[in-house]
DNA sequence: CAATCCGATGGTAGCGCTGTCAATAATTGT
DNA sequence: ACAATTATTGACAGCGCTACCATCGGATTG
């Protein structure tokens, strides 16, 4: 003790090891398993470390060990609120532990996931963590021949590649379909926009429900293709409503759309709940306090992106979770817009 | 050719470089320098490339050249919207380069911030983007030995630790400003939350403004350090009202706050812009389209990201840029909540 | 035509760490 | 007390690539 480390040579593991009075693989053990250390070296080579400011180098790690402590995340959209809150849960939850989180963007390409697939099974990830089920045949292989721990987020189904989290978004609109409906609303419009595989799923449990409820109409319904925005819902709502000019109800797939339903209202003296209910989707921060409130359906994406995490963590870490796939659910919000005005 | 590559054994430089009939030093320089390979050489490694389906091994190449391809980015939070945009520009002007993103978030938190430059200078990054100018002293002390180019983002000051690209605060509020004073406006209400430093910086536009038009009144100002939402600015605007029932204007420092305020408005049947003008920042979205529409302060935040990015990897492949600091501007983007009703 | 230079190429020697397996010390059962 | 077993520890080799020279042929020059 007392020393300095003051030679211009940086300091490697055989530093420490010097330092401490063991053999370099032992210090390199005190890293990877400490448990396998005798509680005197333990500690000597944790205040060689400390004393001497070593820091590990991550490539020479990787190298030698064929691993490398990346946990890779594809995700289709960078813009989306949506999944600004799962990188949150994401990165929040990586943070104590040993992971880097590696982010690639898809934009919603197919091809591009593919190809981002591909660099990432190059660079032999710890695991991975992927948007949807929906994976081509091609990015189903990958991931499969993928040596690592995968979790798909954002829905869950029935045959996980590995793992799952998520919640189902047919039950979701359907759940929201069935509050309009006891509101004794008939003529229920639905607006999507950017119809990825589980906006699609939306669709599908707005159809099923109303199908159910024999007042399904092809008029009440309107998509694009185009990314979703506030300013869109307006004009999705314009469109809705020259094709059916007797809606008493709107579903929008996100509560952008909803948002833009609103202002589109209130530019045409629409009066929201009385002439027209409108429920959205994910339960964004803003629906709660909209005049009048949105109603809307919460998705947990923080947990879901924390619950990825955690998952792939323990997984690459031998304590594989029980259930593969977690179901994270959903909450329906119902707030002033799909409800009799109190006033 | 018309060979395959059937042995379990990976493929590493080496093998290309026997199937291209040159040395594995070649082969390298083939990745790194093109150039100066003759042109018989390259395409004979090209075609060795692709017909062994070769990836290079990152970790070996890290640890060979004492070099990464890794672009830090360090930005505060990954919820505000504000970044989502910055980094949308980030990573699609990554790439199409050889670099990767490596992101960082501090949740404005110094000490952590402190902590991830300490992190990443150990990485040895290729570059590095930060947020702000307003680094502690240890932390630009980190910045400046770090051994490659840095970026400052978000705003622009005097001293660069290296580069920036931005914009004034300062001027963009003090812009709006002048805007709601010169629409006749008196009493001028500031709304702060989560007083980082570039909101610090608008609110000294705001305060500037004021004291040279002698319209400054500290009963004028709400601010918190809470985390700003929608719902926020109907809370603080409710306190700014009880402290000055008479302000005719509430210039917002960002536009959740603005959104807020809006409904605030409707819900106490405060007509706007009529009885109150409101201005916001950052030009999200929905504020083109709300009822009525807001006035706000475009910034150019997907821009900033991709200059970021361009400026950093120019500088690494020694192009650096002529200037050092970039900036980008912002618009005053006028709209209804802020001039005479039309009506 | 020799002296010089330059562009293209290759040989050697690691980068800093960990996998593998052998060696040694500590512990246990009978 | 002794073999058998289990915890600790270490030696060695090499992960896949590139930095650093050395080399070599050919172009340039006077």
């Amino acid at each position: 003790m007392g020393r300095k480390q003051t030679k211009s040579g940086k300091i490697r593991l055989t530093e420490v090891a010097k330092l401490a009075g063991v053999s370099p693989i032992t210090a390199s053990r005190f890293f990877r398993n400490p448990e396998a250390l005798s509680l005197s070296k333990r500690e000597r080579v944790d205040s060689a470390v400390k004393e001497l400011g070593y820091v590990p180098n991550l490539a020479a790690r990787a190298l030698a060990s064929h691993r490398t402590e990346v946990i890779g995340v594809v995700i289709p959209s960078l813009t989306n609120n949506v999944f600004a809150d799962v990188l949150r849960g994401i990165y929040d939850s990586s943070e104590g532990s040993r992971y880097t989180i590696q982010l690639a963007n898809t934009r919603y390409s197919i091809l591009q996931e593919e190809k981002l697939l591909r660099l990432f099974r190059a660079q032999k990830p710890a695991g991975l963590i992927v948007t949807g089920i929906n994976q081509t045949a091609e990015s189903r292989a990958i991931l499969e021949s993928m040596n690592c721990p995968v979790t798909q987020i954002m829905e869950i189904g029935d045959s996980p590649v590995d793992m799952m989290v998520g919640f189902s978004h047919y039950d979701a609109a359907s759940a929201a379909i069935s509050h309009i409906l006891e509101q004794g609303r008939r003529r229920i419009g639905f607006l999507g926009a950017r119809m990825d595989p589980r906006v699609q799923r939306r669709f599908e449990g707005y159809r099923d429900a109303m199908k159910d409820a024999s007042l399904f109409d092809p008029n009440l319904i309107v998509t694009t293709s185009v990314p979703t925005t506030v300013t869109l819902g307006g004009t999705l709502f314009a469109d809705l409503l020259a094709q059916a000019p007797d809606i008493d109800a709107v579903f929008c797939v996100n509560d952008d759309l909803a948002l833009g339903v609103l202002f589109e209202c209130q530019r045409r003296q629409i009066s929201v709940p009385g002439d027209l209910a409108i429920v959205g989707f994910n339960d964004l921060e803003f629906t709660a306090s909209a005049v009048p409130s949105l109603s809307s359906v919460r998705t947990n994406r923080y947990e879901m992106g924390r619950h990825a995490v955690t998952m792939v963590i323990e997984s690459i870490e031998g304590r594989r979770p029980q259930e593969p796939i977690l179901d994270l659910g959903f909450q329906l919000m119902v707030r002033e817009s799909s409800t009799p005005q109190s006033v």
